[in-house]
RNA sequence: GCCAACGUAGCUCAGUGGUAGAGCAGCUCAUUCGUAAUGAGCAGGUCGUGAGUUCAAUCCUCACCGUUGGCUCCA
């Protein structure tokens, strides 16, 4: 109890620091237990990570369900013993002879320079010992709750040219209370999970003869256009033009666009007539086709160039995940052509549009990552420090936080994504704005500069939503499939009590539909309550119910889904009433 | 792609080596009701696909397909 107190008192960075060394010791606890169970494991890491933490082990075979039972006992015994964490320090060539049957550990301690001090940890007495960076409790029985969640299998350091090791998941928390409080908020996210959205509110499905590729509602598809009708509003605002290009091209295109070379693994192929073509996985070199179909001047730049083409990616068949990530997909794409010295202008005008669009679906807890030259990039490097130095000083003009991350970018330019959290916290990049110096390049595009020369334009590749089948998998999640007004797909439901009022529902329903309101009429047999809840389920914003009083008296009962009731409103002053809020956004 | 789990009616899920059930949804009939489920009846499945073992496979074995979770928040 003194303990839980204490932690209440700590500042966050101080919960932070003894929640990741409590996790770590948890790590330390599990290995030991596995060591015991399974002696011919090795060990290699067990970092804490956000609400838990993960070790994982060498030369074993895969953990079962049945297996983490078991570990977890063996952990329990470690626990209740309550033995000291000791750390000891050793030369780093000394620990190599200490761990030389372990060739990962082997490999970490190469990593660390031969001057330098190591640690060793261990506890139970002693009879467990394991190299590492340190950040323990004082004893074991400082692990007040924990739980193993899941084996899976994980590559050393995350790379498939690599041997796969065999990783234990769990959970650990300062007291029991707070891990419960964690585990019903992973239940909670689950129930927000857009694929069961999806299905119950009759958005979209999935079906095996199209792998990863959703197939629309129309309920889904209202939401989808709703989307894109709003991107192409900010599109007349911001000043973008829209075009169309082909779903298919010769090889040669690709070829010279560098994607045969590059993306290739990711991209559908047709053979017809003995001619090979390539199903587009990206718009950009259509549009550059279309930069190249006139000569240019600089008077033009900067082009806009919005398309809204349907993309197939052959992503690799373990990283599909409901609509997060698709093979087949629209993205709200543009290529903005424009002059180096524009590039200033033109990205901190699209990040406006993008917070300004961000906002309007409620969203507050995205984050941007700038990512730097790579080592292989094309492009000079005077071209790469200007542009970096124009994407750094306006990330940090704009207030905006964001994390630089070296040797993240493109090859053909740095970039700025943005990336949401599902509702299990999961990041999932949607936005992003990349300079490519490549493109221009591959395609000789060219503009005529005020002096008459020729010069080379860059292109910005960008995106709002990326995927809209993404954004709307993070957005149902978002808002647990409560849209706002203008994007539900049935915006109100016409409940008539008995039959005898259904003539008036349905001249109710012909006025909102001429307003442009999406209105059913629910004339089914079954009671007024029964139709209550359906809408509810449904998730309708609003219920208009109609007896005898609203006939006699030409109104609606106006139900909101949050259960609460309206005055009774004229079907003028109802119509008047909705399209103010979907002209809101609110 | 790799590791693991899973795949039974439109949906959510039971179930057994002797060719399958429930609830919801659907359809029919009755009911006409004031803010989250009216009642009765009917219909619905080559148990993911293909092989194999067996007298017999939805169940056991293998392969394939699909879905889900994971695959550097580094000692």
């Amino acid at each position: 109890m003194a303990d839980r107190v204490k932690f209440k008192d700590l500042s966050p960075e101080e919960q932070q620091d003894h929640r990741d060394r409590m996790r770590h010791s948890a790590a330390h606890v599990l290995a030991e237990a596995v060591t015991k169970i399974f002696p011919d494991a090795q060990l290699t890491i067990g970092p804490p990570i956000e609400d838990g933490f993960y070790y994982d082990f060498a030369n074993t075979e895969p953990f079962t369900p049945d297996d983490l039972m078991k570990i977890e006992l063996e952990m329990r015994d470690s626990i209740r013993a309550n033995t000291e964490f000791v750390e000891r320090e050793t030369s780093r060539d000394e620990a190599l002879d200490i761990v030389i049957d372990n060739p990962y550990k082997v490999e970490i301690l190469e990593g660390i320079p031969a001057d330098e001090r190591v640690t060793f940890c261990s506890h139970s007495e002693g009879a467990f010992e394991d190299l590492c960076r340190g950040g323990h409790m004082t004893r074991t029985g400082d692990i007040k709750a924990y739980k193993l969640l899941s084996a899976a299998g994980a590559y050393w350091r995350g790379d498939e040219e690599n041997a796969m090791l065999q990783r234990i998941y769990g959970t650990a928390w300062e007291s029991r209370d707070a891990q419960k409080t964690y585990l019903k908020k992973i239940e909670e996210a689950e129930k927000r999970d857009h694929r069961k959205l999806g299905r119950a509110l009759d958005l979209f499905f999935f079906d095996p003869i199209a792998p990863a590729s959703p197939f629309f509602m129309p309920k889904g598809t209202v939401v989808l256009n709703s989307l894109i009708t709003y991107v192409k509003e900010l599109y007349e605002k911001y000043d973008y033009d829209e075009v169309m290009t082909p779903q298919i091209f010769n090889t040669d295109l690709w070829e010279k666009s560098g994607h045969l070379q590059a993306y290739s693994e990711n991209m559908f192929f047709i053979d017809v007539d003995e001619r090979q073509f390539g199903v587009k996985p990206m718009n950009c070199p259509a549009h550059a086709m279309m930069y190249q179909s006139n000569s240019r001047s600089y008077r033009e730049l900067p082009l806009r160039w919005a398309d809204f083409g349907r993309l197939h990616r052959n992503e690799r068949s373990g990283v599909t995940a409901g609509l997060t990530r698709v093979r087949s997909l629209v993205q709200d794409d543009a290529h903005i052509f424009c002059t180096f010295e524009q590039i200033g202008q033109e990205i901190s005008s699209f990040l406006k549009m993008l917070n300004e669009a961000y906002a309007a679906f409620g969203f507050d807890n995205y984050r941007f990552e700038l990512s730097l030259r790579p080592d292989k990039r094309v492009g000079s490097d005077e071209m790469w420090d200007k542009a970096e130095v124009v994407l750094t000083e306006l990330l940090d003009s704009s207030g905006m936080e964001y994390t630089a991350e070296a040797g993240e970018g493109a090859f053909y330019g740095p970039k700025i994504d943005v990336f949401i959290p599902d509702a299990l916290g999961r990041d999932w990049q949607c936005g992003t704005v990349q300079l490519d110096f490549s493109l221009p390049e591959r395609f000789d595009l060219e503009y005529a500069a005020e002096d008459g020369s020729r010069q080379r334009p860059v292109v910005v590749h960008r995106a709002m939503y990326g995927s809209l089948e993404r954004f709307l998998g993070v957005l149902i999640e978002h808002l647990s499939g409560v849209f706002p007004l203008w994007l539900a797909p049935v915006q109100a439901v016409v409940v008539p009590i008995a039959d005898r009022h259904n003539d008036f529902c349905h001249e109710v329903g012909v006025k909102f539909k001429a307003a442009g309101i999406r209105i059913k009429v629910d004339d089914s047999n079954d009671r007024m309550n029964a139709k209550i809840r359906q809408a509810q389920l449904q998730k309708i914003p609003y219920m208009l119910v109609v007896g005898d009083r609203e006939v006699e008296a030409g109104t609606l009962a106006v139900r909101t889904r949050t259960g609460e009731n309206l005055d009774p409103m004229s079907v003028d002053e109802a119509v008047a009433k909705f399209l103010e809020q979907i002209a809101d956004k609110s």
